[in-house]
RNA sequence: GCUCAGAUGGUGGAACUGGUAGACACGCAGGACUUAAAAUCCUGUUCCCGUUAAGGGAGUGCGGGUUCGAUUCCCGCUCUGAGUACCA
């Protein structure tokens, strides 16, 4: 019989299954090996054909090792909690567990039909209650842990309490929220059990924090930071804001350092580790403190901070602030003024009080900021008095300024002199007096006080007395301290109210509102503008003791570090721009430093410029640095990272339920022995009315039915973070794998999936992983030894191309309009729908000659000889020719169309035409004439149904079988490279397995195979493919060795080989690859059924391949030109004789004497001339 | 912008440590078998010059370099894809 595919692969599957073949038990005479897939989502669009791909290398890899003698571990199952299923429930109703069902049931089947080895004992489900018990469990050992960064693990939160007990809290080295206690253990002892839960609560590694989340308003979730995409759901598409909310967190940047530290010792692709290190972001450098220089304003020192009211005041309706707190202590300095009254003051308000002007005078009151010597309120004026010191360039420049404000606020200023006011009292009041008059009168407002706290105010004791005497920053390279000539602080700053001078403040205020008003992705988009404003403070260099300008710059992050940096335009490109910007100083630091065009960040060369590390290199200069700012207390080296602690709550229905309880707003675990706690019933998949999650509707769902439970579950990697263990014991009651089976199958040796998971999946596992190592459930630091991404499998569009005509009716022409006219649009209603083929769109876009020869010949063959005779016209649409449509491409075949198929897909392509590529015949009916092609378009897009490119597996299992498309698969390139999907060349693959198995069948499919002993040439290719296909494997290049299995059957096929010694373990060779084939064979070559999955992996015989004649291949100055056959017992010496006797050789000569003649023996001869 | 990966015929790709570039396969062209089609088999297929042949020349994104010899190593550039986003 022919080579019966689906016979056969329909056999062995059931044999497989019925015999559970691949099932793995713990067995210590054998190496294990512990292959695994990254497991799916069962999502209801099922496999396509691209994810099969990572599936089918590490089948193949898992057969090849069980040949090799390795106890596999090859393992499936489904991370079945998740988004889309819970989706699905809220548009149907449908309970999430039936649809989650039903979409597993499709995917094994479809693995099932590609011939996997997987031990489906071990099938594992995350959202299965034995499973997701083990996830809740892990859940509470987290919650009953801290990081101890003595011993650099985590421990039990008893440790931590004993530590509590016994020493201050400052003593003890854990990681920890920012706000612990200081306690002392006397404290300690005294506080009630609800307190010391509390506290403890900020040590946790899974712990309750408020968090500024990603909230989604449209899924009605918290999602992580790497499932938002620039503002935007990475699933659907919807709206992302932030949103404070009461969360769980995971402590995973007690992990940072070892998260790092650990990916020196994988092997994993380098992207995937560079990403990971990105995510984490460790800078090494130091913290560095600059002294404020005081406010050049004493007198209104405190006045700023009301400085946000002035938008209200100009009419202008700015964001929302607080300032009550601010409004008391000008209050409070305006008191203090009055007490210190000038003479002239003093002379003048004996002259304006109790409204002896007429009008009512108030004196030294608070407008927005600034206080006013003497102000009108009705008649909006305000009288200032000079002192004597306001005669220097810089105070006339500030009262102007002071002027200016004063009169956007909406108040006219009239200005005398102490001694106007004193010499000249009459006169100035007199003044006073016509300009009250002259002036309008508005209604008196009350004193501008807002009530609004949604601003963070500063706290009192940063502003009274001690008021910030110092700015912080982190920097990476501290030792360019020299080179700073100005301090950039976020606009968001807690300080800039407190450094903004009056002077500076209309410049700070707009720059803050310009600010806020850029969306996050304008200030992403539009990073090349600078800009910034001075607050007019300024600070100290504590080492140089420079005075530098103090700035706010968006480009200054407020999340990240302090929020401020030590600017260094010498050094750093966004500061170096900013400084040309605004005319600031750039100091070069470093001799090897060019920077007269931009920032060099170089670290070569010897210091300048600076002080004390003048002359050093950059290595004795950090340290002498870091150490003199140590001495005078002005800094120290710090290491910042930039993971934040990973929020671990969803307000979502399809989770693990939390095992945690609240009593009196407090949480608490439920017992161990209570797992797992299920999942409730509820009757919508919707958040409550009052916005708690879909758990607050679960009815008497209550601990000891008092306690409300945590009503959110867990996100999606949770169940995927330890998954690798559970499927070493998949079935154990008693804990999440048993210790004796983790001991044996430790790690995963080889992990295939796509790199899509870099920094969620892949961090949160290997933090697990080091966690439950810490606590003595696992050993191994970090849990996929090696791991390989799969290229990502594009899908590849065909187009046809529609000819766009309109029908021009010449109405006016007609004898009979309105009837002759129905007939028309009868008739032209019928007309076809006109394609070209893609080879013609060039030609009949530019080509106007081509264009009217086609027009013509579409009005000839379509218009009946009625509707030309009334002057009806076919005419082609020149501003729009032609319309490109996506046609599915499953009607096409190397990209020609098979016409039937696509006029029968639509109705309206029931009667299309088209204009084949051949040319010749520029408008075809029907099936198309002889040899006339349709040629299709295509493109490379994302695989996806509305654009008709998906192929789905089971289809190319029908029409070739499995082993065809697990070759293929291979075939198509190397496996960690994206490609577009084509199934073009899969008749290759098919026509070489029928080739492989007419070896051992004749003409007439009879089985012959024979026993005589095989001849040196048999070998040869046996040995030659023996070794190519182990080297191929051990290097992951399976497409490789697809090919070499073809250079062999073609080899052998050339040799009528029908040997059992060669082709027994040919089959054994094939068999990881094209498995079901091979167990066919295997058995009809005699040998016990469903052994070959045991058998033996050929051993490679160096022997068999080797030659003592060598066909060198002889090049003149490099450029080959002939080959000579020669015998390889030769040594290089004997070869340059044999080569410069030869005729040939000694023709390219030419009479010349060669320069040099170089043999590499067995290799290549090279004349030089 | 930065980081990483990549660029080879009409197409997918091969060439592993520098040693015959284009293996293998698809497609295409021609042929055999067939009443015909499918299937199968055979031949050719990097480009250019040479009618055929013999033969010659160019050629692995572009420009240089190292070398007897470079797809492979080095320097500079262009383009494509992925990740990241003002991280101090």
């Amino acid at each position: 019989m022919d080579y019966q595919f689906k016979q056969i692969e329909k056999d062995w599957q059931k044999f497989w299954a019925t015999n559970e073949t691949f099932k793995a038990e713990v067995d210590e005479s054998k190496p294990k090996y512990y292959v695994l897939d990254m497991f799916p989502y069962p999502s209801g669009a099922g496999l396509h054909v691209g994810h099969p791909l990572g599936y089918i290398a590490s089948d193949i890899f898992a057969r090849y090792k069980r040949l090799k003698g390795f106890n596999v571990l090859h393992p499936m199952g489904y991370d079945s909690f998740g988004l889309p299923a819970e989706q699905y429930a809220i548009q149907t109703g449908q309970h999430p567990a039936k649809t989650t069902e039903t979409n597993i049931n499709r995917y094994r089947e479809q693995l099932d039909n590609l011939g996997f080895s997987f031990d489906w004992s071990k099938e594992v489900r995350t959202s299965s209650p034995e499973y997701y018990k083990w996830t809740q469990w892990i859940f509470m050992q987290l919650f009953n842990s801290w990081y101890n960064k003595e011993t650099d693990k985590a421990e039990h939160i008893s440790t931590l309490i004993a530590k509590l007990e016994t020493i201050p809290a400052k003593e003890i080295n854990a990681v920890c929220d920012d706000d612990v206690l200081p306690l002392l253990p006397s404290d300690w002892s005294t506080m009630t059990a609800e307190e010391k839960q509390a506290e403890l609560l900020k040590y946790r590694l899974t712990f309750l924090k408020e968090s500024t989340v990603n909230w989604c308003a449209a899924l009605g979730t918290v999602l992580a930071n790497d499932e938002v995409k620039d503002g935007f759901s990475e699933r659907g598409g919807h709206p992302v804001e932030q949103k404070k909310m009461m969360q769980w967190s995971m402590r995973i940047t007690a992990y940072a350092e070892r998260l790092l530290q650990g990916l020196n010792h994988i092997d994993w692709p380098e992207p995937l580790k560079e990403m990971q290190r990105n995510w984490i972001g460790k800078s090494v450098g130091a913290m560095v403190k600059f002294s404020l220089i005081p406010n050049p304003s004493p007198k209104e020192k405190g006045a700023q901070e009301n400085l946000e009211n002035l938008n209200d005041v100009a009419g202008r309706r700015g964001y929302e602030t607080a300032n009550s707190f601010a409004w008391d202590i000008l209050k409070g300095n305006s008191k203090e003024n009055r007490k210190q009254q000038t003479d002239a003051e003093i002379v003048l308000w004996n002259e304006l009080r109790d409204s002896q002007t007429g009008f009512k005078i108030r004196r030294q009151h608070v407008i927005e900021g600034y206080i006013a010597d003497f102000v009108c309120l009705p008649k909006k004026l305000v009288i200032e008095i000079d002192g004597g010191y306001h005669n220097t360039v810089e105070t006339i420049e500030y009262d102007n300024q002071r002027t200016e404000f004063l009169n956007k606020a909406g108040f006219q200023v009239i200005r005398f002199t102490n001694e106007e006011a004193i010499n000249n009292t009459n006169k100035v009041i007199t003044t006073i007096k016509e300009k009250l008059q002259a002036s309008p009168s508005y209604p008196e407002k009350a004193e501008p006080v807002s009530t609004s706290t949604t601003q963070v105010a500063p706290s009192p004791s940063e502003k009274a007395g001690d008021e910030a005497s110092f700015i912080e920053v982190f920097t990476t390279r501290v030792d360019t301290l020299y080179g700073v000539s100005f301090l950039a602080i976020a606009p968001e700053h807690e300080l800039v109210a407190s450094l903004t001078t009056p002077a500076q403040k209309a410049d700070i205020e707009n720059y803050i509102l310009a600010t806020k008003k850029k969306s996050e992705l304008d200030r992403m988009s539009d990073v090349k503008t600078v800009s910034g404003a001075f607050t007019g403070s300024y600070a100290i260099n504590p080492l140089s003791g420079e005075k530098v300008p103090v700035w706010i710059a968006d480009y200054v992050l407020a999340g990240y570090g302090t929020g401020a940096v030590m600017a260094v335009p010498s050094g750093d490109q966004r500061d170096y721009l900013f400084a040309q910007h605004f005319d600031l100083p750039i100091i070069q630091i470093l001799d090897a430093q060019v920077c007269d065009k931009e920032a060099d960040a170089t670290k070569e060369g010897r210091y300048i410029n600076s002080g004390i590390i003048n002359g050093l290199s950059y290595k004795e200069a950090t340290q002498k640095i870091v150490t003199a700012l140590e001495e005078v207390g002005m800094g120290y080296a710090k290491v910042n990272f930039r993971m934040r602690d990973a929020i671990f709550g969803r307000q979502r229905y399809w989770g693990e339920p939390v095992p945690v309880y609240f009593k009196n707003g407090l949480p608490y675990l439920i017992k161990e022995e209570e797992l797992p706690l299920l999942l409730p019933e509820v009757d919508k998949y919707l958040p409550t009315e009052s916005g708690e999650p879909p758990l607050g509707r679960a009815k008497d769902w209550k601990y000891q039915d008092e306690y409300e439970y945590e009503l959110s579950t867990m996100p999606g990697w949770a169940g995927s973070s330890w998954y690798w263990y559970r499927y070493m014991d998949a079935k154990n009651d008693a804990a999440f794998a048993d210790k004796d089976k983790i001991a044996y199958w430790k790690d995963v040796d080889l992990y295939i999936g796509g790199n899509e998971h870099a920094t969620g999946h892949l961090l949160y596992s290997r933090f697990w992983n080091k966690f439950l190592k810490d606590l003595g459930y696992v050993n191994e630091e970090e849990p996929f030894k090696k791991l390989i991404n799969q290229g990502m499998i594009q899908g590849r569009s065909n187009f046809v191309y529609r000819l766009n005509y309109s029908v021009n009716n010449l109405k006016e022409n007609l004898e009979n309009p309105d009837e002759d006219l129905d007939k028309i649009n009868y008739l032209t209603q019928e007309l076809p729908l006109v394609f070209i083929s893609y080879d013609l769109v060039d030609k009949i876009t530019n080509d106007a000659d081509y264009r009217m020869m086609t027009q013509n010949n579409i009005n000839d063959n379509l218009l009946s000889l009625e509707l030309k005779a009334n002057g009806i016209e076919i005419l082609l649409d020149n501003e729009n020719l032609i319309t490109k449509i996506h046609v599915d491409v499953n009607i096409v075949e190397n990209d020609i169309l098979n016409i039937e198929k696509f006029k029968a897909s639509r109705p309206e392509f029931k009667d299309a035409i088209f204009i084949f590529e051949d040319g010749s015949n520029p408008l075809s009916f029907g099936e198309g004439r002889g040899e006339a092609k349709y040629v299709c378009g295509h493109e490379v897009e994302k695989m996806s149904k509305s654009k008709f490119n998906v192929v789905n597996p089971d289809d190319l299992v029908e029409r070739y079988g499995a082993d065809t498309l697990r070759m293929y698969e291979m075939f198509l390139g190397p496996l960690e490279q994206s490609k577009p999907w084509n199934t073009n060349g899969i008749e290759g693959v098919f026509k070489f397995l029928r080739k492989f198995w007419k070896l051992f069948h004749d003409d007439s499919f009879n089985f012959v195979v024979s026993d005589e002993a095989p001849t040196k040439a048999e070998l040869k290719a046996l040995h030659k493919i023996i070794k190519k296909v182990e080297e191929d494997i051990e290097r992951f290049s399976f497409n490789t060795s697809v090919s070499s299995f073809m250079i062999a059957v073609n080899e052998l096929t050339d040799l009528k080989c029908n040997k059992r010694a060669i082709l027994q373990e040919m089959v054994i060779l094939l068999s990881s690859y094209a498995p079901h084939i091979a167990e066919e064979l295997w058995k009809q070559l005699g040998n016990e059924e469903g052994t070959l999955s045991y058998a033996q992996f050929p051993v490679f015989n160096p022997e068999h391949l080797v030659e003592n004649e060598f066909a060198y291949p002889v090049s003149i100055n490099g450029k080959t030109k002939m080959n000579l056959t020669l015998s390889l017992t030769l040594e290089p010496v004997d070869v340059e004789k044999e080569v410069l006797a030869n005729e040939q050789v000694l023709k390219y000569l030419d009479g010349k004497t060669p320069k040099k003649v170089i043999v590499v023996k067995g290799r290549i001869i090279n004349v030089v001339i």
